[in-house]
DNA sequence: GCCGTTTTCGGCCCGACTGTTTTCAGTCG
């Protein structure tokens, strides 16, 4: 059992705990321990009970049912939970708008187990008719579950590749002497996938008959010689193709895609006198092969150069690749700075000196910390009083010198109507100011823009954090005008984020191209909670290269005094 | 359930928002 696996179990019997309306502290103690899990550096099934003990917030009990999960795969305690209640009742407690309380009254008084029950109970209106229910808070819960469905069989890119990788080295170890890869969406960074396309070639045919034994599956779906469909535990669907190795290019561009992108390339071969598919280039008279060994040739015989697959989405890149126009993509080792991160001192899981060494082995030169300001209470968040400490704080460190440069920051919350959390003497005493929306997130359009835009007139202000709030697959972005923000961030020379939570992703690849033609500074930032979480700077990466980026378009690429000096404070500072 | 201890119970974070109410319960972050 690895931590992520023990982490699932702490947190499910959490949430079965606060549906029983168990003592909070006691499920806060569970959700700690389900979060020390996942974010633990060591595998917490390899110490005992003693070891576990050690960690802070792990105590008799929790160590007692650590050690169960890790030796059987599961607790008594999880099973006896799940015999009071059904596990289906916790995809209705995810539901958006319905919490622990709701699910329990639900449950007693309806019998809701799944969420087809409470479809059908709020679609006969049986929802209403409780007490604290009204038609508004129906219509609430029927929209929740129509996004469920909308959201349904898509994964976020990070766990996409993770089931990805999983599965490739399950088949490179089966197959040694085969070229094994992932292709399709995850191949193009999509934000989101649906099926995993994998691509075998030079594999014997066997490799088909192990891929359906992949051990986590559920279900085979198609089982053939060169084609085949499992699904997996977590709901990924997997696609296996198998090639020859002659056909490796032109089957790799073929189940790249994106369709759009196909069809325009199938169109070019075919005005040429031309036909292609999965297994090459030929000439449509004769067939003889023109190209199929190397993606590259299969663009080159199309008078293209090579299209990176972050960009095969028809958004222009086949006239670039005929006018060699195409972006010279931004990678991660471009990157020297991550300017968006928390510590200990308020929702972080390391202190700042833990975070600057993790940071300089992830092969960064500066970092800002930015922890929140005080209206996120729950983050435990900074007043101006603990802000300035922290900061110096953070510049005393800085001055021993650890390795990376440190930059004094805050992640400040825009109110509702705007205005920011700490006053201007503050934040000018910073080193960097980042301001985010946390709170109020249903407003009208014009409302939230208005609320954006008073925010970075703010002189003080030089990022604008998660800039559309949305949470992939879960929370759609705020309404707002981005291209009136992006014209004023613009004017005002602020920078906007991609920021790399997976989950986040935001700005968008969509948005940030929008930044980068209008001439906006974008930073790639980690919104780091924890050590292991700069390495998800990979995939801001993913973002900014489906958007064109080039190293010139991201201020984090340049070195910490350069970076420093596109700030919009030190700008302010010159003019 | 954890922690810390004036060593064996009491404290543990809370404000905004929504939809339901007519003073509040539930959800979210």
């Amino acid at each position: 059992m690895d931590n992520l696996a023990i982490s699932r179990i702490l947190q499910e019997i959490a949430d079965l705990l606060e549906i029983k309306g168990e003592n909070p502290f006691k499920i806060r103690a569970y959700r700690n321990a389900a979060d020390i899990a996942g974010n633990h550096p060591h595998e917490l099934a390899l110490l005992d009970v003693s070891g576990l003990r050690e960690i802070p917030g792990i105590g008799k009990d929790l160590a007692a049912r650590i050690r169960d999960i890790a030796e059987t795969g599961d607790t008594p305690y999880h099973q006896e939970l799940l015999a009071e209640f059904p596990s289906t009742i916790l995809d209705v407690l995810h539901l958006q708008g319905v919490g622990p309380k709701t699910v329990a009254t639900l449950y007693r008084e309806l019998g809701v187990k799944t969420v087809d029950d409470l479809e059908a109970a709020a679609k006969s209106g049986r929802i209403r008719s409780m007490k604290g229910m009204g038609p508004k808070k129906e219509a609430l819960i029927l929209k929740a579950i129509e996004e469920r469905k909308t959201f349904a069989g898509r994964h976020l890119l990070a766990d996409s590749c993770e089931a990805a990788d999983a599965v490739l080295a399950y088949l490179r170890a089966l197959a040694p002497g085969a070229v094994v890869e992932a292709v399709g969406s995850v191949r193009r960074g999509c934000e989101t996938c649906g099926d995993l396309d994998l691509l075998a070639s030079g594999a014997p045919p066997s490799i088909m008959d192990g891929f359906v034994e992949y051990p986590p599956v559920e279900r085979v779906l198609g089982h053939g010689d060169t084609k085949s469909s499992i699904l997996v535990r977590d709901g990924f669907q997997i696609d296996l193709r198998l090639v020859a190795p002659d056909s490796r290019g032109a089957a790799m561009q073929y189940f790249t895609g994106s369709k759009a992108h196909n069809i325009a390339l199938r169109d070019r071969a075919m005005s040429r006198g031309l036909k292609l598919n999965e297994y090459g280039l030929f000439r449509s008279d004769d067939d003889t092969r023109i190209a199929s060994e190397r993606e590259e040739d299969i663009y080159a015989a199309l008078d293209l150069d090579w299209v990176p697959p972050e960009l095969r989405e028809m958004h222009g890149e086949i006239d670039a690749a005929q006018t060699h126009a195409l972006p010279t993509l931004i990678e991660r080792a471009h990157l020297r700075g991550d300017l968006h991160m928390h510590t200990t001192e308020t929702d972080g899981k390391q202190d700042i000196r833990t975070m600057a060494a993790a940071a300089r082995e992830a092969g960064l030169e500066y970092i800002a910390i930015t922890e929140h300001s005080q209206a996120l209470a729950m983050a435990n968040g900074l007043d101006e009083k603990r802000a300035l400490a922290h900061a110096a704080r953070i510049r005393a460190i800085d001055a021993e010198g650890v390795g990376v440069r440190l930059l004094a920051g805050i992640e400040c919350d825009i109110k509702p109507d705007g205005s920011l959390d700490l006053s201007d003497e503050c934040l000018a005493a910073l080193d960097i100011v980042i301001v985010s929306v946390h709170s109020a997130f249903n407003m009208e359009r014009q409302q939230m823009t208005d609320r954006i835009l008073r925010a970075i007139e703010n002189p003080n202000v030089d990022i604008l954090g998660h800039p559309t709030g949305r949470r992939l697959l879960t929370r759609q972005a705020y309404p707002l005008d981005m291209e009136a923000v992006l014209d004023s961030a613009k004017h005002h020379r602020i920078a906007v984020e991609i920021n790399c939570q997976v989950e986040r992703l935001d700005l968008s690849d969509a948005h940030a191209q929008l930044a980068r033609e209008r001439g906006v500074p974008i930073v790639i930032s980690t919104d780091a909670h924890a050590i292991k979480e700069f390495s998800r700077l990979r995939w801001g990466v993913a973002v900014a290269r489906r958007a064109w980026l080039e190293p010139v378009h991201v201020l984090n690429t340049r070195p910490f005094d350069a970076f420093r000096a596109a700030l919009r404070r030190s700008q302010r500072n010159q003019s």
